[in-house]
DNA sequence: GGCATCCTCCATAAATCCATGGAATATTGT
DNA sequence: ACAATATTCCATGGATTTATGGAGGATGCC
């Protein structure tokens, strides 16, 4: 009944969805992609922040625009890789959610990243009510650029590293809801960490920018007024 | 900042994400997870209904074992394997779907494999409708033991390969409407191919049985009453 | 126990993927 | 045209993955 053509035609189209699928089996490229979550960036930038040689991050981008995940843009001598869709960023939480969901590995090297954390998070709709209730303020920790990008209305910026520095501009008896770029995210972690040391109340949204995007929440970008 | 260990634990995290990425990684694999998304099978009927070696078909499995998309059922000597849950299936899908909006290749290969077809579908809110009006009928015509195993209510079950034979089974004035497992699955083309050519008007769910469950609908299973 | 069936584990060769250094290309500024 | 910068392309060696045949385990039947 099936013919060899057929059976050729029917493989080639598994394939083709399976070479979506090998943009996705790399721990390297799953960490571009959400580095490109947060915004567009350019190759050297994507290289130094996920710790690749420039050759080696442009190789895995370039297998990353062959299955349609990235686009660029060129902006003179620099070229900006960004998330070619909404649903690419859909596509990486719901592999991250089956994965931690079936795979034992996960939340072991969850915790071991993260720090085990019995810490207290909050979700979007309490963060919503809680804000314009004005008992708690919103601290946006990434990369100043990342902030600018698009971020949570309202939310301060103060980038984690620079937070120890800064601890000041934030207001002594508020409590804090830190968030960062999703839920895998250890930059509000470690912010947590350094606000509590120092005596502050201060908790985690329990997931980050990735998600809240998803959720079609409302986003401000540039920096604040 | 980050230390030493806590790269290494970022990259042991990514990784394990990416293990669920590479059970993503083969068309062979992606085939498999579409068989198993109609329902659980043994291993040998698995690696018939894929064309693939025992051995080979077992190794497959083996991988999306360890990457917690399937899980396992010993009745005697056989062993059944089935989708770990919904949400993989769900990811299956979606990967699909994303690599059909982004990739090129995918569109082409997907013509070539199920034929051009400009004929007419009709998606499931209508179906219902038409249904209950008493316009149509609903035929699968996947094999019997998946229509065993779920099949939307009411619909009568006559496998592709006996359709030639069985097509008196059919009223002959009432419109038909077909579908067999998913969006890219080729038996239900393949029958309104079949039916047309024989004076009958036939046309086909735009999708099938694996976003059927996907959208929660009603699903019926063993032997027609 | 002995034997058949179904499946998994092991070993191996071919194919593919990954990281990396060096060459080539494209754009901008002088 | 030339130099400088950012990125891609190419070649290479090392590590993984794939398909497959044969051995080994588990279960059920006699």
């Amino acid at each position: 009944m099936a013919g060899s053509t057929t059976a050729g035609a029917k493989a080639r189209l598994y394939d083709a969805f399976a070479s979506s699928g090998k943009a996705l089996a790399s721990g390297k490229r799953l960490e571009l992609l959400d580095l490109l979550a947060q915004g567009e960036r350019t190759v050297d930038a994507l290289a130094k922040a996920a710790g690749l040689n420039l050759t080696t991050a442009s190789a895995h981008l370039q297998t990353l625009k062959q299955a349609g995940f990235v686009a660029t843009r060129r902006e003179g001598v620099r070229i900006h890789y960004r998330l070619a869709g909404d649903d690419v960023a859909q596509l990486l939480a719901l592999l991250r959610k089956v994965a931690e969901r079936h795979q034992t590995a996960v939340p072991v090297a969850r915790d071991a990243y993260l720090g085990e954390d019995g810490a207290a998070e909050v979700g979007r709709e309490e963060l919503r009510v809680r804000v314009a209730a004005g008992e708690v303020m919103v601290l946006d920790v990434r990369p100043a650029d990342e902030y600018r990008a698009g971020h949570i209305p309202g939310a301060l910026s103060i980038p984690v590293d620079e937070l120890a520095d800064r601890i000041n501009e934030l207001p002594e008896e508020m409590e804090i809801v830190v968030y960062c770029r999703g839920e895998y995210c250890v930059l509000a972690y470690d912010a947590v960490r350094l606000l509590t040391d120092r005596g502050r109340r201060a908790i985690r949204l329990d997931d980050g920018m990735l998600e809240w995007r998803l959720a079609e929440l409302p986003v401000d970008s540039g920096d604040p007024a």
